[in-house]
DNA sequence: TATTAAATTGTAATAAATACAAATTAGAAA
DNA sequence: TTTCTAATTTGTATTTATTACAATTTAATA
C-alpha cells in the first residue's frame, strides 16, 4: 500500500510519518495539481485530526527534497504535482483544468551557456483546451 | 512623455486615466517584474491619493487587453511585466532576482497539434544565477 | 523501553487579493 | 464649452493563502 512512498521518503532521508505518506500518495494518485487546501480537505475525511499546517509543512519538505514540484499557474495559489518526468502544463481559462503536456524544454542548453545553474524548469501555456474549444464551435453552429 | 502609453491605451480602446498611464509607464521603464504592492509604493510617492485597489484594477484591465503579462514564479504573489516580445524568466533562489531570458518556446507547434487554443506561453527556470554562482565559487576558494 | 530531536496540531498573525458602496472623472453629446 | 452618464477611483471591509509559533505528540535510535 505505502511501500513505494516509504521507499521514496527513506531515499530522501526524510522522517517517515503517516501524514507525509498520505500526502505523497495522494499527489501520486491524483494528478490534478491540487492546492494545499484541496489536499487537506481530501485527507481530512479519513483523518479528522489532520492539521492544515501539517499539509503546508509536509508539502514544503517534499518540495525541498524534490519528490514533488510546485506550480504557480492559476493566479494566487500554489499547486503541487508529484514529480513524474519532465512535462509542461496547460491551463484552460474556461474550465480551469490543468492538463499535463508531455514535452521537454529545448532551451536548457542556452541557459547553461548563459552561466546560470538551473535547478528547475517550468513551462506552461494558457488558453482554451481542446474540449472547451470544440464545445464552443458546436454552440456557434457550423 | 506619455504619448506612447496614450497610444497603447487608445489602440486597446481602454479609457485613458492618469493612473493607468502611470502604471503602464512604470512597468515599461522598470523591467523588474514588480508586484502590485511594489507598483503601488513607487507611484504613491508622486500621487499620495493613489489607491491600491486602483493598481489591482488597472493591472487587471491592462492584462486582459494584453498590454502587460502576469508572471507567477516566486511563490504566492503575482508579478507584472510590460509585454515586450516573447521571453522566458529565470528566478535566482539566492538573490531573488528575476532575469529575462531571450528565448522562444519551440513547443508551440506541438500544442496546436493537440487541439488546444494557446493564448499565452510562459517559461521559467529556477536556480542560482551566474553572479551568485560565481560569488559562491570564490568564497569556497579554488 | 527510554530518550530526544523532529513533527504535528491548533491558534494567531501576516499578506495578497477581492468585494463593494460612495465620490470622482473621462469622454461623448448637446 | 458645458452637461451628462457610464466607467473609474478611492477607501474600507472581507476573504483567502500563507507563515509563525508554542504546546503536545511521535518516529527512530540507542
Amino acid at each position: 500500500m505505502f511501500e513505494k512512498y516509504v521507499r521514496l521518503l527513506k531515499e530522501s532521508q526524510i522522517k517517515i510519518t503517516p501524514q507525509r505518506l498520505e500526502i505523497l500518495k495522494y499527489l501520486d494518485e491524483h494528478r490534478t495539481h491540487p492546492t494545499v487546501d484541496e489536499i487537506y480537505s481530501a485527507l481530512k475525511e479519513n483523518n479528522p485530526a489532520l492539521s492544515k499546517t501539517t499539509v503546508y509543512n509536509s508539502v514544503d519538505i517534499l518540495l525541498n527534497h524534490g519528490l514533488i514540484q510546485s506550480i504557480t499557474i492559476s493566479g494566487s495559489e500554489l499547486r503541487y504535482d508529484f514529480k513524474h518526468g519532465m512535462h509542461h502544463h496547460f491551463l484552460c481559462k474556461k474550465c480551469g483544468e490543468i492538463i499535463d503536456i508531455n514535452v521537454e524544454c529545448p532551451n536548457l542548453g542556452c541557459m547553461l551557456e548563459c552561466g546560470h545553474e538551473v535547478e528547475e524548469v517550468h513551462g506552461y501555456f494558457k488558453g482554451i483546451c481542446k474540449k472547451c474549444s470544440r464545445e464552443e464551435t458546436n454552440r456557434n453552429g457550423s
